[in-house]
DNA sequence: GATAGCCTCCCA
DNA sequence: GGGAGGCTATCC
């Protein structure tokens, strides 16, 4: 029996399960509410937890269950996460399908999770100087507000908090700080006062001023603009303009990149215009940096927060923009666990603020292209490139029938040689690391498997070891395999070519140049990567050969010629968005060429030059293949056209995952809709990763809501499947991939 | 995911 | 009779 009147406590409990929990008002207090956004420590099974307030209900009325427990401790007084950020995660847990508290462990640093108070980082304080002392004892006219503050100043530090007894508002206190009578103690890194040198600006030229134009004009209204710029057109400059704008308005800016590793340009410009203001939060900071980091943004004392996906989360209170640049990278999808999208999320933030998203990218994704179709979002080109620089041209090379020598054609290997006689410097693209992609026994012919993966074994010959790129199982070259029939040592032979390989033939075929390889393989260190983007700058390398490593962000003025050394890799599609995927690779690493005065070039290898994928690369026409693409995903009724989520299962047993699957398709497919399209289930691409076996159940709808009521009506099966228990499974709404 | 209770199995 | 280990329900 559910008691009328009684007051329940909902709570998203940091667990995975997936539902909330309702308690009673803990024991003591019970009559004060708690606002939503406190932490609790609440009972639950035997153990105890740490959960999020969701909302304190004067009426119970729609707590399911009987006999409730008390909430053990409210351990926040203030909420940790606002109303609007409570909001936010909210909307994320309905459209993700996921449990509450993964999303909540996304909101909340470590420390905070674990349930302890709030660091104390220190308070930002004020001390008086000599200065201000001469002016409090009568050198200068000051106003009642100034002298209060000053006064104050005298007896001791001033804090941010002691500012609202004195009644007097920051901007005195900036005023004071200006003045030279106050100046910060303490943590003084970040509280420089907010200089914004307009001079530091470079001037934009007529296509970015339209653009910078068209957003800021809508500063203070929700809307999306797809800023589709070429590489080099000088979107970057376009972003530091708006931050200045939004600063200036006392607002704050989210800045999203794809891999902060690979975007340092981006920080250090940043940083250099806007100083200490501007805060970092990426994946390899510490829970302390990222905690401090936290509090920083909550407090408002970074103005603009640089960050990968996860930064999306950040409590910014008075956020009045969001960028997210490189729109269309993959990295923005988490693929595991909580599995969002930082830039739908980032969509979806704007949008309840009322605040402008700019989505920047010299490849949109194809998604952001049909919502300016649809006129959801706002369509901003930028043709040309900065400074005057012209696109590099691109060439297909037919090498069908050609002798290649370690995989390079002969009008490639002159093209190189060119462009070293004339001291300018060329790239190799190649997205395989290793020596060799297959390795087989030269004694019985046994092609080397991973034991756990369905996947090759790759030969990394520096290393001396053959890994698996999936699990990362590895032995060296010396040791007898899992599996292998005639157990001859010393006996492998490489199949196919790996930029470790590549690297050593080039030195063979181009002796006197030098050679510089950026792979994961060779980039291990820390500082590696920077070093060797120095030595490019600095003109000590002719010929670079990178994996996707080298594809983002960064400029390299005098490399003139990129080469595509394998065109045909994305074009045996094993997905539906491979051919997306290789076009923007391709754009992106092309970028690189020509930046500086002189005009680049890029040639692709390929024994498909008819593909039509290259007839748009040769004019570079990103939006005619964008067309074509999007009416193929209409034809083929795949995204963006339709709405996709994937339910994948996992098990030690082959047959598991696909009879669980199966089990719950045949029931989906009596149950729902024919508007619902359900493919499978099938097994993944990749059928076997790490010991598990894998499969795939793939649900579709032209109307998302429609395919959301279907995912929730599977949800509630799944609940009542034994066979669930015997796998794991996890849903992926907006799947990037259906293998 | 964590936990406890229950089951079966095997051995003394 | 009892301990180990697997299976399953439950968590508000």
């Amino acid at each position: 029996m559910i008691q009328p009147g009684l007051r329940t406590v909902r709570v998203a409990v940091l667990s995975p399960l997936r539902s909330f929990f309702d308690y009673l008002p803990p024991e003591s207090g019970a009559a004060t509410p708690i606002a939503p956004g406190s932490r609790v420590r609440v009972p639950l099974g035997r153990s105890e937890r740490i959960g999020v307030v969701v909302r304190d209900c004067a009426t119970g009325d729609d707590a399911v269950h009987q006999d409730l427990k008390p909430v053990r401790a409210v351990l926040d007084a203030e909420p940790v996460i606002d109303a609007s950020l409570m909001a936010l995660a909210l909307w994320a847990i309905q459209y993700y399908h996921c449990p509450p508290g993964e999303v909540f462990d996304a909101l909340l640093p470590t420390e905070l999770r674990r349930g302890e108070p709030p660091r104390q980082t220190r308070e930002p304080a004020w001390q008086l100087t000599p200065a201000g002392s001469a002016a409090l004892q009568g050198g200068e006219r000051l106003g009642p507000r100034q002298r209060e503050l000053l006064e104050s100043a005298h007896k001791g530090a001033v804090t941010r908090s002691g500012l609202a007894d004195l009644n007097a508002k920051i901007r005195v206190l900036r005023d004071a700080e200006r003045r030279g009578w106050l100046m910060p103690i303490g943590e003084d890194s970040t509280l420089k006062p907010v200089v914004v040198d307009a001079e530091r600006f470079l001037p934009l030229n007529p296509g970015q001023s339209e653009a910078c134009t068209k957003i800021g004009d809508g500063l203070d209204t929700f809307g999306v603009h797809l800023l589709h710029g070429v590489t080099g057109s000088g979107k970057t400059e376009i972003y530091l303009h708006l931050a200045r704008e939004v600063i200036l308005r006392g607002g704050q800016i989210l800045l999203l990149v794809p891999e902060i590793g690979l975007t340092e340009q981006i920080v250090r410009r940043f940083s250099e215009r806007f100083g200490a203001m501007v805060g970092l939060v990426h994946s390899e900071l510490s829970d302390r940096a990222r905690a401090l980091e936290w509090q920083r943004c909550r407090r408002g004392e970074v103005r603009i927060l640089l960050g990968t996906r996860s930064a999306v989360w950040m409590p910014l209170p008075e956020l009045a923009l969001i960028v997210v640049d490189e729109e269309h990278d993959a990295s923005f999808k988490q693929q595991e666990g909580f599995r969002y999208s930082a830039r739908d999320v980032a969509v979806m933030r704007a949008r309840r603020l009322n605040i402008p998203v700019v989505l920047g990218s010299a490849t949109p994704s194809l998604e952001s292209l049909a919502n300016c179709e649809r006129g959801k979002y706002a369509y901003l080109p930028l043709d040309e490139r900065a400074g005057g620089a012209s696109l590099p041209s691109i060439r297909v090379l037919d090498i069908r029938g050609m002798r290649l020598s370690s995989g390079i054609s002969d009008p490639l290997r002159r093209a190189i040689l060119e462009r070293a006689e004339r001291g300018e410097q060329s790239l190799l693209f190649l997205n395989r690391r290793g020596f060799a992609p297959v390795v087989l026994c030269h004694a019985c012919g046994w092609i080397a498997g991973c034991p756990r993966c369905d996947s090759r074994l790759v030969l990394h010959q520096e290393q001396g070891r053959l890994r698996c790129h999936h699990c990362g199982f590895e032995r060296r070259t010396d040791a007898v395999l899992p599996g292998h029939p005639c157990g001859r040592l010393e006996t492998y032979a490489g199949v196919g070519i790996g930029t470790e390989q590549l690297e050593g033939a080039l030195e063979g075929i181009f002796p006197g140049l030098r050679i510089l390889r950026i792979d994961r393989d060779a980039m291990r260190h820390k500082g590696d990567l920077e070093r060797a983007f120095a030595r490019i700058r600095q003109r000590e390398v002719d010929l670079l050969i990178g994996t996707q490593m080298i594809a983002k962000g960064h400029d390299f003025a005098h490399v003139t010629l990129v080469g595509i050394v394998d065109g045909d890799s994305g074009l045996l599609a094993r997905d539906f968005r491979a051919e997306e995927r290789f076009m923007q690779t391709v754009l992106q690493v092309a970028g690189r060429a020509g930046r500086g005065e002189q005009a680049g070039e890029v040639l692709i290898q390929s024994h498909h030059p008819e593909h039509p994928v290259f007839g748009f690369l040769r004019t570079a026409d990103y939006r005619g293949f964008a067309a074509r693409a999007l009416a193929e995903r209409a034809e083929a009724e795949m995204p963006p056209h339709t709405a996709l989520a994937m339910l994948r299962a996992e098990a030690p047993a082959r047959e598991t995952p696909q009879a669980f699957l199966r089990e719950l398709a045949d029931w989906l497919r009596q149950t729902l809709p024919q508007a619902v399209f359900i493919g499978g289930p099938v097994p993944a691409l990749m059928e076997r990763k790490v010991g598990r076996y894998r499969a795939n159940l793939l649900l579709s709808c032209a109307d998302r809501g429609v395919l959301a009521a279907a995912l929730e009506a599977a949800l509630m099966k799944i609940r009542t499947l034994p066979m669930a228990r015997r796998v794991r499974w996890h849903l992926d709404v907006d799947a990037q991939e259906t293998g």
